[in-house]
RNA sequence: UGCCUCGUAGUGUAAUGGUAGCACCAGAGAUUCUGGAUCUCUUUGUCUAGGUUCGAAUCCUAGCGAGGCAGCCA
């Protein structure tokens, strides 16, 4: 019934909510399988939405069906506009070429379709698929059902299975813990509905009255200790305006909102597991004749060396501690994409990474490994120089140049190959030069000799240092019958670097990016702000092979023996920016760091 | 404290009463004009104690441990 994951190349994940969704399947329980994914438009979307965006789309992919977007949005106080639409953005980015076929949306200002079935009054708003739609679309909103909300609550209270409590907040938390009955439980069907009416009226101020569930007060699970369901704000909603001074909660919202929408699989992290019995009671104390969405719980994501939460990225971003939600640092969605990361890679790691119930913590470097796998097979090279090192090749003509074939990617034949310009001046990475070499050193020494890669071996004759005794330029000599594919190129040297013709080389910026903290587990204990690394970004005035001038800001590069690179927005003509998504492999600092 | 859920190598996950596998990480080697990639090998595991069964990671009981919930947040 599944259909290969697409991008990975590997077989469709399972899991125990795909068995699920596969025997609802098998037993034709439901027509199309529907889930959603229903974000709390109040910060941007980070590498655990991404978890669930790809269970959620990946279901409706491999079942043929389809998937809602839905802002959870009935709490004015915490939301706006600028989350609602980089929430869009980033969904449709990490589903883009995979799964847009599954992407649930609605025609723009459409309201739910209000059906009378018998006596029964239903309401249903169905998704389009978006790429067939001709008309302008949007992503579902809970707040758009605020008045479907406000009819089911008259039911409830019709039916004697919610009422309006006076008590204030203080008071009705203490009760619900103590298991003590509020006593304006037993008003009658017509003072409630009467309150209830007046509370949508705006007759009472904020926090004065609620509309609670009548359930059972005595129940262990405090979830079912007569909830509240509605609270009194007089405030202005993004979508909504100043309609609504009364706001349901996110149990009444979101289990309506499932069953106006058609879900069939509502799939939602842990910690709403213990209220998944009022999930299922709301379902069944309203006359709704349509079939009924099932909610199903997986752990949420957790990565080490980062936080997750809301609260604390937006403290990063508020306090400056980074520069914005898009921080290539952020484990946000945008910070991830800015920072050179595919949509690709993170679904792969998303599939890696599998669904459980078990409240994990993944290592970063799987997100790491998964990143290099695809970069590996994908990413053009290229020559570029950090920290600029000047050496001169002295038996080299001043006025030659010659031009070298570079292979553009070792794992792809089909990439071919470029020319670059080898000369008599050049740079190398300051970091391929030492006068003191450890053990198993093999890059550039004094009176050492390696490889420039594409082109000839060449020794170190002499160091020219400044009045500071810092090293500025190298002499070199070349073997000019080393050239790749000359007289000597099979002499074996241990060493190959990367370097830049310095007649040629463009500057570029060049950001450096570690992770964010300097432990596994910033929040653990203490205040995870201590925990910053301070190195987290460096910033290098880098020399670049011209090519590079033209840089394609969807292409992720590897700079031969460095990283993968891809141009940041900061990007102005002549003036490239690049961020460091990810360093190379590094065995040789492994090496260094264990002495 | 009450309730809910979960415990499989260091980490993340398979095994759905029948040989405990895979990936990452770590370590060793081969190879290499990227100390990359690739290839080979290695270390390490069913929380504990009972029970059911020919047979238990899986089912049962108890214990231990971890996470979640106890907002008029979602």
């Amino acid at each position: 019934m599944t259909t290969p994951n697409q991008n990975e190349h590997a077989p469709a994940p399972s899991d125990f909510i795909r068995d699920v969704v596969a025997g609802d399947v098998k037993s034709r329980k439901h027509a199309q399988i529907h889930t959603r994914f229903p974000p709390e438009p109040n910060g941007y979307l980070h590498i655990g939405h991404a978890k669930a965006i790809c269970l959620n789309f990946g279901i409706a992919h491999e079942f043929g069906g389809v998937c809602n977007i839905r802002m959870d949005d009935t709490n004015p106080a915490k939301e706006e506009v600028e989350y609602v639409d980089s929430i869009l953005a980033d969904t449709k980015w990490l589903i883009d070429g995979w799964a847009d076929d599954n992407l649930g949306l609605k025609p723009r200002g459409k309201t739910p379709d209000t059906k009378v079935n018998g006596n029964k009054t239903d309401f249903e708003l169905s998704a389009i698929r978006n790429p067939k739609s001709e008309i302008p679309v949007e992503p579902f909103h809970a707040s758009d059902y605020f008045d479907q909300f406000y009819e089911y609550a008259l039911q409830l209270v019709r039916n004697g299975n919610a009422y309006v409590c006076d008590m204030t907040p203080e008071q009705t938390d203490e009760f619900r813990r103590l298991g003590k009955e509020s006593p304006f439980r037993d008003r009658s069907v017509e003072e409630n509905l009467d309150l209830l009416v007046r509370m949508k009226g705006g007759a009472f101020p904020d926090g004065a009255r609620t509309l609670r569930a009548k359930i059972d007060m005595s129940s262990p699970n405090l979830w079912l200790r007569d909830p509240v369901l509605y609270r009194i704000r007089h405030a202005e909603h993004h979508h909504t305006g100043n309609k609504w001074c009364i706001y349901p909660m996110y149990d009444f919202a979101h289990t309506l909102s499932d069953y106006i929408e058609g879900i069939t699989h509502s799939v939602c992290t842990l910690e709403f597991e213990v209220h998944r019995p009022l999930y299922d009671w709301l379902l069944a104390s309203l006359d709704l004749p349509r079939p009924l969405p099932h909610q199903y719980e997986f752990a949420r994501l957790n990565l080490t060396y980062t936080v997750m939460s809301k609260r604390k990225l937006m403290q990063l971003v508020n306090d400056r501690l980074v520069n914005g939600w898009d921080d290539p640092r952020m484990p946000t969605i945008s910070g991830l994409r800015r920072r050179g990361m595919t949509a690709s890679a993170l679904r792969s790691f998303a599939y890696h990474i599998g669904i459980t119930k078990y409240p994990s913590m993944t290592d970063v470097a799987l997100l790491e490994h998964t990143v290099r796998e695809e970069f590996n097979r994908s990413a053009p090279r290229r020559l570029a120089v950090l920290r600029p090192l000047k050496i001169v090749i002295t038996n080299y003509p001043e006025s030659k140049v010659e031009e070298l074939a570079a292979v553009n990617n070792p794992e792809d034949p089909g990439a071919g190959s470029r020319k670059i310009q080898f000369g008599r001046e050049l740079f190398i990475d300051a970091a391929d030069f030492t006068e003191t070499p450890p053990p198993k050193y093999f890059r550039l020494k004094p009176g050492g000799e390696v490889r420039l890669k594409y082109a000839y071996i060449i020794k170190c004759d002499e160091v020219v240092k400044g009045d500071d005794g810092a090293v500025i330029e190298l002499r070199c000599t070349a073997d000019l019958e080393s050239k790749s594919g000359g007289a000597t190129s099979s002499r074996k040297i241990k060493g190959t670097i990367h370097w830049v013709s310095a007649a040629r080389a463009i500057d570029a910026e060049v950001r450096l990016y570690d992770r964010l903290f300097t432990v596994p587990e910033p929040d653990a204990d203490g205040d995870f702000k201590s925990f910053l690394n301070p190195n987290s970004l460096d910033v290098v005035n880098a020399k670049c092979e011209p090519s590079l001038a033209d840089a394609d800001p969807q292409v992720s590069y590897q700079f031969e023996r460095l990283g993968y690179f891809a141009l940041d927005p900061d990007s102005k003509p002549g003036k490239p920016v690049f961020n460091r998504t990810i360093t190379l492999k590094d065995t040789w600092a492994k090496e260094t760091r264990k002495h």
